[in-house]
DNA sequence: GCTTGTCTTTGACATGCATCAAAGATAGTC
DNA sequence: GACTATCTTTGATGCATGTCAAAGACAAGC
């Protein structure tokens, strides 16, 4: 993990923003070297006639400053958009960059919640482990989502990417320290919680209640709508996510998932394609089976 | 359900605090009348004489006024307790009561969400069904719990009594424009919100990977502990919850619940006593089998 | 283009929990 | 105290999903 602290001089603050990462990437397991360090001033090489549909696609206020927040492809799906480019300066004196490849971890369930952090492309799991290693995903973040926050001190969950992946990150108690004088942002983060809360309840009802097929039939249409959300493209959709990191976040096993997916391809309901993509060849049909009708 | 709207005259709001109802309201089926209108003045019959454990275990501020708020029970359970008196008297003339027989209905998955509330006694539950009746509780919540916020218009869940229940009623709409003029509560909400998120990641662990002896294990300790929280006693528990109830919170049928209660009833690990308690006779070894070592 | 490692698929079999059924147990009512 | 309704327990059986095993499929690296 390299970590790039900002000073506060003026500079760009750009990623290559993909939904997941390409193919090539899903399958990296050891570590890689990215570069994450942004030359001091001008435009940064990487960014350069990059596509970025984020940017592309959501339309933003003018950024008023150079401060790597105001050019953030996120901000408009993250909490920050609660605060005016004057503002963000502020929330960019406690901010800095973490690259993650393939698998990496971020934290540790336990360890010292001492940052929160914010992804700005790619893709983490988030999941929680019993002793013997039965693991149970509780979420995955796409970009915009955030992460760590936390009333107790240690985290209470583990992070992981699940490819190559970037985060803002914010020093906790400096950023709650800001909190106080940016209501605006708590009440963001309030209605933040409230959501992931909802999705929360609705994977219960899914871990608790649903039959292999209505999970995997909820999760696809989980992923496209996630996908539409941010501005992607909702079908087909990128799968970047391996069978057993399906299987711990449904409350399955490999061989089921595998299985359960063959099924619907073969029922002709979805099409597995190129890449890692899966297109939804009956989204209707798929909904229903998704809620049991 | 009975509402009554305060009016902003000087009352005393007194309930009769008890973690869970006593057993012959257990059973109780059909809605029975019960008096939640205060006199507008002077104390409240009802109240008088009580024991309230909860006034009692925790210290509290001094009351400075006659607000109902002031006089709360569950206060300092709940969000309010960030306000001071004064401030209380504002959040005072957005709230009424509601009282609840068992089995009655809050409100239903999809109504309007015009209601926030706080239970005040008694316990409720919050569940999500599909369209064959598959029933998922998400969720159990007692004096000081906090029930209803959501950034959508329409509630996620249905939301039910366990057994007699009081509830302090907010008008949503009303209670964000108080929310405005005090961040403290803003605040407090979210830290509320992130102490759910935790709970409802621990359940996602609980029914994705935990057997049935390992659920029924982790509920009991999870009841243990809460009842410690808000000042009832750890041990042994009150259990005001039916088989069915327990099943469907924890992804199993009443049939298994039942049948595993009596192998831990068997191997020594619990008593089921008088009057729907249990008691917990070796907490190590229930830890260690709700963490599945 | 072969090797290697990981991921996915498929098959055979096992089992934990669900389902179906019916007999206690308990509390409320008359 | 008998009747009724609901809840709980127990038994017999079945099935969806887990477990174990091994053969593809795919991508990365040499």
């Amino acid at each position: 993990m390299r970590v790039t602290e900002y000073d506060n001089s003026a500079r760009y603050h750009i990623s290559v923003v993909t939904p997941f990462a390409t193919s090539e990437t899903l399958v990296e397991t050891k570590p890689r070297p990215i570069e994450v360090d942004r030359p001091l001033t001008g435009p940064n090489e990487r960014g350069t006639g990059a596509v970025n549909f984020l940017r592309d696609a959501i339309p933003r206020p003018q950024a008023g400053n150079n401060s790597p927040c105001a050019a953030c492809p996120v901000r408009d799906l993250s909490f920050c958009n609660a605060l005016s480019d004057e503002e963000l300066d502020h929330l960019n004196r406690v901010s800095s960059d973490v690259a993650l490849t393939s698998g990496q971890s971020l934290f540790d369930e336990g360890a010292p919640a001492d940052h929160v952090f914010n992804v700005t492309s790619g893709a983490m799991k988030v999941y929680k482990l019993l002793s013997d290693g039965r693991r149970q995903i509780t979420g995955f973040l796409f970009p915009g989502d955030f992460l760590g926050l936390s009333t107790r001190d240690a985290y209470a969950y583990s992070a992981e990417a699940v490819c190559s992946t970037e985060l803002c990150r914010f020093n906790r108690q400096k950023l709650e320290n800001l909190l106080k004088d940016f209501p605006k942002v708590e009440r963001r983060l309030l209605g933040i919680a409230n959501d992931e809360l909802a999705l929360a309840q609705d994977q219960m009802l899914i871990l608790g209640r649903k039959t292999a097929k209505e999970k995997i039939a909820s999760f696809l249409l989980m992923l496209s709508k996630r996908a539409e959300k941010s501005g992607g493209q909702s079908n087909p959709i990128a799968l970047p996510i391996t069978r057993t990191d399906m299987a711990d976040y449904l409350g399955l096993t490999t061989e089921t998932v595998s299985r359960t997916i063959t099924q619907l391809k073969t029922s002709g309901l979805i099409t597995l394609m190129q890449g890692n993509e899966v297109r939804l060849e009956n989204r209707e049909a798929l909904e229903e089976m998704a809620e049991g009708e």
